[in-house]
DNA sequence: AATTTAAGTTTACGATTGTAAACAAAATAT
DNA sequence: ATATTTTGTTTACAATCGTAAACTTAAATT
């Protein structure tokens, strides 16, 4: 919970999986990402020792071969990137940030209902 | 408007000073951030110049000293890193994004009521 | 058992980044 | 005019990142 490693562009893609998947085998890592992100095997191989150095993932052998699993939750990552982004871009103003994306980004009616309705909590919270 | 160069935490920093400030010289900018910052003049002439590498950035002489100023806009630099950030974080699902920073980040009522509104115009356009 | 293959480890290399020192040129102060 | 200060330019250097090849070891195939 303390401190969580800086996590690059391309390694946040193997978080991504490991968190949804783990655990789960370099090799299955491979197959599913070197095809969609144009990465070679080798490439995807650096990205997970990079990842074990910096103590983000973990693993045990199951046989010959290693089952990958998170070490750092996707939840403080998430959190920690939402903050450095909400700085850098907004200077930490998160009106700012939800304007702009509301403006940019395209939402379903069921997805805005869903926010309008989070929007009502989180009101009614804090009265 | 077509390729936005690469801007790094720290440049990022420059940018908005000079996005608000513009025209602005560099002894200003490094007034600005280099408390603030804890950064060296030199670190900031560092940044600066390689804003204008990127083209980032422009000045005009003014007598025996440089005006900075924007190229690319503020706009277009905000959506590009909404876009990278939206992608890399939350694999482009905006309503996680929100209901994540809604979670985490406190609101005044205003803004809850102000995005509310958005919210409203938004499904309204839509139809 | 010997060879091929798969999986993990080590090394590589250029680009970018954070951090600045060193240098040059021009303006200001003495 | 000369020295000093300011401001811009060039060079530096270690860490991180994207990209992968090379090497090693263990397992699977023949």
């Amino acid at each position: 919970m303390g401190d969580i490693p800086r996590i690059s562009e391309a390694e946040w893609e193997i978080m991504k999986l490991i968190w949804k998947s783990s655990p789960i085998t370099s090799d299955e890592i491979i197959s599913s990402l070197s095809d969609k992100m144009n990465w070679s095997g080798q490439t995807v191989k650096t990205f997970i020792n990079r990842l074990l150095k910096k103590g983000a993932i973990g693993f045990e052998k199951s046989g010959r071969n290693y089952l990958y699993h998170p070490i750092v939750s996707e939840k403080e990552c998430i959190k920690a990137e939402n903050k450095s982004f909400l700085e850098r871009v907004y200077d930490g103003t998160v009106s700012m940030l939800f304007s702009n994306f509301l403006e940019d980004e395209p939402l379903t009616d069921k997805e805005i209902e869903k926010l309008q309705k989070l929007l009502e909590e989180k009101k009614a919270e804090r009265i």
